[in-house]
Order: C-alpha cells, then sequence, then structure tokens
DNA sequence: CCTTTTTGTTAATCACGGTTAACATTATAT
DNA sequence: ATATAATGTTAACCGTGATTAACAAAAAGG
C-alpha cells in the first residue's frame, strides 16, 4: 500500500499526462505546488511500486497498475466532490478542498456506498420536484449523470 | 494549528479524564496502540499550545481551550459516524473506522452542514416509513436525537 | 555550433511522529 | 522501611515527506 501523499502525486501525474500528453518534473511540481526535488523522490519512489516508468533524465509515464490506481483515486474524488457539492449544498470551492482532503481516507466500499447513495438521492430529489419546486433541497435536484 | 495526530492525543486524554477521573501516560499509550514515549512527546507538544496542564512527573489535565477543542473533534467524529452508519448503513464497525480515519480532516462548516443534513434525512426516513414499511431506506427509520 | 535557458538530479538538511533502550521516579506490598 | 513493581522520562535513533543550494543534462535560439 503507497502512502497519501505518493498517491497524490500519482493522481497529479496521471491529469497532467492525459491534459498534455506527456509527464514533466517542473510541471508536477508547479501543480502540486512543491519542488522538484520533492517530485524527483516520489517519482523513484513510485518506481519501486511499479505505478509508474521512469529512468533519470528519461520520458515518465504511468505503468497499468499507476493508471488503475490514479483512477481510482479520481473515482473517488469525484463521487466525495459530488456528495458535498450536490447533496450538502457546499458551493463548489469548499467542495473542491472538502472533497480532497478525505478521498484516500476512505475504504473502497465507503466509496462505493457512497457512490450509490449520492446516485439515489440525486434521483429522489428529482422526484422531489414535482411536488415542491421551490423547497430548499430542491437546489440540488437536477438529474445527474454518474459513471 | 495543532496536528491531526496531537488532536488524537488529546481527545483520548478527554475520553481517558472522563472515565477515570485522571489521565495517564500509560492508559493514554495503551489506549492509542503507541509507546509512552510518544505520548510524553505529544504531552510536551500539547502543553506548548495551552491544550494541556502539566509538569514532569505531575498530574495531567486539560485546559478550559483543551477541552474545548477535544469535544469539537468528538462532535465531528459522532455526526460522521452517524452519517455513515445510519445514512450510508455502514456497519457500526466500519463506520466507527470510516469516521476516525476523516473526522478531523473536515472544516467546521462542512460538519454543520453535514449535522444539519443528517438529522434532516433520519427525520425524512421516519415519515417514509409510513408509506412503505418494507422499502430498502427503511433499514435507518427510527426518529434519533442528535445533540 | 555553441551559449543560454530550462529542466532535472543530487546532496545536505529539517520537522514530524514514531520507535527502543536505558534510566528516574513514584507507588505498592510485605 | 525498604525492596520490588509500575509508571514516567530521556536519549538516541528511524522513516517519511518536505525543503534549499548546487550541479548536470537537455533544449532552444542566435
Amino acid at each position: 500500500m503507497v502512502s497519501k501523499a505518493l498517491e497524490e502525486y500519482l493522481k497529479n501525474m496521471y491529469v497532467l499526462k492525459k491534459q498534455y500528453g506527456n509527464i514533466r518534473v517542473t510541471d508536477v511540481a508547479k501543480k502540486m505546488n512543491c519542488s522538484k526535488p520533492s517530485v524527483n523522490k516520489a517519482l523513484h519512489n513510485l518506481k519501486d511500486n511499479n505505478l509508474v516508468i521512469y529512468e533519470t533524465y528519461g520520458t515518465i509515464d504511468l505503468t497499468e497498475q499507476g493508471e488503475d490506481l490514479a483512477k481510482k483515486i479520481l473515482e473517488a474524488y469525484d463521487i466525495v466532490y459530488l456528495f458535498f457539492k450536490d447533496v450538502l449544498n457546499l458551493n463548489s470551492e469548499e467542495a473542491e478542498i472538502e472533497a480532497e482532503k478525505i478521498k484516500s481516507n476512505l475504504s473502497d466500499n465507503t466509496i462505493n456506498e457512497l457512490a450509490k447513495y449520492v446516485h439515489k438521492v440525486l434521483d429522489l430529489n428529482s422526484l422531489d420536484c414535482n411536488y415542491d419546486i421551490n423547497q430548499e433541497k430542491c437546489r440540488s435536484c437536477v438529474r445527474r449523470k454518474i459513471n
């Protein structure tokens, strides 16, 4: 099991790969507001855990295992974010911050249950709209897709 | 701002104080499954932060500030636990573990919103019981008190 | 090309939270 | 009252994740 800190590096590398097509130490450092040596260290550590492919001064890529883990982390983030934003009605900025803080702490099962719950509640709220369009809980009464 | 780790020591000291009337290094260490030197270190650190009253080989007590913080942490735990157990329907053990993991991460505002939400949902579920006693979401349809 | 700039790495260091081993103090029991 | 047991403290150390300063390599521009 890799640490939260390392997962965070991995996640950001994954996002950068999708965004720019490649992963660079400088970009990761900028994105994470940390120093380049920190990224370099993380890189070595992630490599030791078979999550990235990397040689000194070479290109950086995620292994299949690394991609899977990154996706799982992002999915956890998404579902927690959705809960905070659309169920608890926190504003986007706060939902983002709070989701970021706890996404890596929760077990797979909890994330699954939360996903099911959010799905169910957003649907329920949509139905409620037919009865009382102005009631407070209808702020989030738009049917959404959860992948 | 004191660290999560220190908050955890503080919380456990508070609980032991309520439970036994006094706080002892050995008891804290047992409760937290850590060594006595760790407790001792935490003690010095908490003292520096004006959260405990403590002299070498002397009795340990929480300051008013320390008690307030400990109570806040416990309240956060309780509300998160309740959410996992009675809203998400996790079993008690899992709800406990998950609540423990994230209680100190969430902002005051999030905890407040979560408290309001849990309160509301448990009431709603109670009402739902009148319509369909057997539907799945009624597993948690008992009216509960949240202090 | 070759100089300059950007990028990446290494070394040394730090803070934090934890440990074990050794020691000091306090409490207990006979 | 004192030997023994329990409790608490200190010192030395470790791993993790971060830093800055210095350096090496690669890329870019003239």
